[in-house]
DNA sequence: CCTCAAAGTTGACACTGTCTAGTTATCGTA
DNA sequence: TACGATAACTAGACAGTGTCAACTTTGAGG
């Protein structure tokens, strides 16, 4: 299975570098740095960060063990590259989400929640990465990865924002802080599924629920 | 430092041998399975998870490579035992919190979020540790580590519990469920600044307050 | 056509966790 | 007091890991 899809990847690399030619020699793979991205987030998806090594990435890609090193500086680059394309993922599911406007205010603000926690555990190993200290702390975050971060965090900020016009929360406070509480309970309740500490998913969209209440008992809208 | 410090361990590890007898030899070590802890807690600490190997370990206790498998089947149970004292530290600020007397209900509430919080940063990687998928995902726990972690989650629930008879929130709804909103926020403000995305701690009394102010806005107490 | 940088290669090094087999010390019991 | 089981500890080995240095192949541009 895995290996199927690998062949397709190598061939679609090939492809694409294929214009006028008509055969490639095999000694330059074409588009390694994509196919390495993709079969790594693959290898990530499927057996967890821990399972992620250059070595055996190299060696499914068909390639040898040192020549994702002239596309990535190291591990924590590829790392990064993966994070990347997490990131404009979950940008595009928050911004689909508020867009919604045959639904309510309270329904968008319940469904950012949900749909966020479901992210998170759709995609574990993924979102793990994303957030976790191994691409984050002392400063190893490549700037590629914060460029496509940052607009997904602002983002977050700029929805509470609207939530607070619409009456959700108080328009005195400030943006930033109660953008910064909410996330925090969302991530938080992410984490601790994904983690193996909250072990009952089909509580998922309970917790949701509670969340929105606590948080919008007084809104005025 | 850290070898002064490690003599001393070495030092207290065998006094609590030498019972009776004047002298001991260095084949058996006295304590070694709670000098490892010490030590690898120190190392923890210092330095972050990355940094603690087992054979770094054994060297700094000045024990052969393979000696702690004798007091831990593997790597994972050594990390399970740190954290198993984590719990019991934390355990330990939660209930001297909730037993302060003087203070508003409220203000004990505000105390539970900062104090918490608190105690992540000021012991990131043993926090991290703590509730990591390193040691929950995949039944990875230890039945020890879950005998001193599960009473610490409960108390938890049990705080939750107290404050709705107080006021704070509505005694109908589900304790647990309201617990693990709550612990989900807290928990992932902790993350989000143990793991260098939110960098400015010196706003984390600010992002408490907002906390607490967003829960209890509509409290009776 | 030739050159030169980019892309890919092998070999090597210093690490890691953990298994196996062997050694030494300790303690309860005959 | 002697003995034998067993717990504590040791060295050797193996398969992994990330990454560096030195080398070869390839393709595109002056």
């Amino acid at each position: 299975m895995t290996l199927s899809r690998l062949l397709v990847y190598q061939f679609v690399a090939k492809l694409l570098v294929m214009k006028n030619t008509e055969e490639k020699s095999k000694y330059h793979h074409g588009d390694l740095r994509e196919t390495l991205l993709l079969v790594a987030t693959e290898m990530l998806q499927e057996s967890g960060i821990k399972e992620v090594s250059l070595r055996k990435l190299a060696s499914r890609v068909g390639v040898s063990r040192t020549a994702p090193y002239h596309h990535f500086k190291d591990k924590n680059a590829l790392l990064c590259g993966i994070a990347e394309k997490g990131f404009e993922q979950l940008h595009q599911i928050n911004k689909y989400g508020s867009k919604l406007e045959e639904i309510s205010v309270k329904e968008r603000f319940y469904r950012f929640i949900h749909d966020y926690i479901q992210f998170a555990n759709n995609n574990p190993e993924l979102y793990e990465l994303m957030f976790g200290r191994t691409i984050w702390k002392d400063k190893s975050s490549t700037l590629e990865l914060r460029d496509s971060a940052y607009p997904c965090f602002q983002f977050q900020v700029d929805m509470t924002q609207e939530w607070q016009k619409q009456g959700l929360f108080n328009v005195d406070d400030n943006a930033l802080r109660v953008s910064q509480v909410l996330w925090g309970t969302v991530h938080g309740i992410a984490k601790l599924f994904i983690d193996g500490i909250y072990t009952d998913n089909s509580k998922i969209d309970d917790i949701c629920d509670y969340a929105v209440r606590l948080f919008l008992s007084n809104s005025t809208a």
